[in-house]
DNA sequence: TGGGTGACCATAG
DNA sequence: ACTATGGCCACCC
């Protein structure tokens, strides 16, 4: 088909449960580039230019830290969704990062 | 057309 | 333990 890797970026993006964040590596692996997750985040900082909302404060690095949060509309806006979802921030880090990790090839 | 970029990850010192 | 570097792929101007 013609969808680009972005349309299947932000396709998994927005299959994201609300209260769980992934990483880039892992959507990246998800879709086959495996190390290139780096296109997972460039497909992140143009996820404006889509039509639909991406819900790109559930993607972190990862670390878990919210290195995008400065990419948002207001740097705060990033952890304050993630907040309002029941995530806790810390120093801009996920607190148990890995327990609301949501890996997509286990869920999908 | 081609070059440069990027919100990363992994390994090595 | 921490810091530094390399690699990797797809899209924009």
């Amino acid at each position: 088909m013609d969808e680009s890797f972005f349309e299947k970026v932000y396709d998994v993006v927005r299959l994201i449960p609300s209260g769980r964040v992934t990483s880039y590596g892992a959507i990246a692996k998800y879709l086959g580039i495996g190390k290139s997750a780096r296109v997972v985040g460039w497909a992140m900082n143009m996820s404006h230019s889509n039509e639909k909302f991406v819900p790109a404060h559930r993607v972190v690095n990862r670390n878990g830290m919210l290195t995008g949060k400065h990419h948002f509309a207001n740097e705060k806006m990033m952890e304050e969704l993630l907040q309002c979802e029941g995530i806790k921030i810390v120093d801009d880090k996920i607190v148990d990062f890995k327990k609301h990790f949501w890996e997509p090839m286990s869920e999908l």
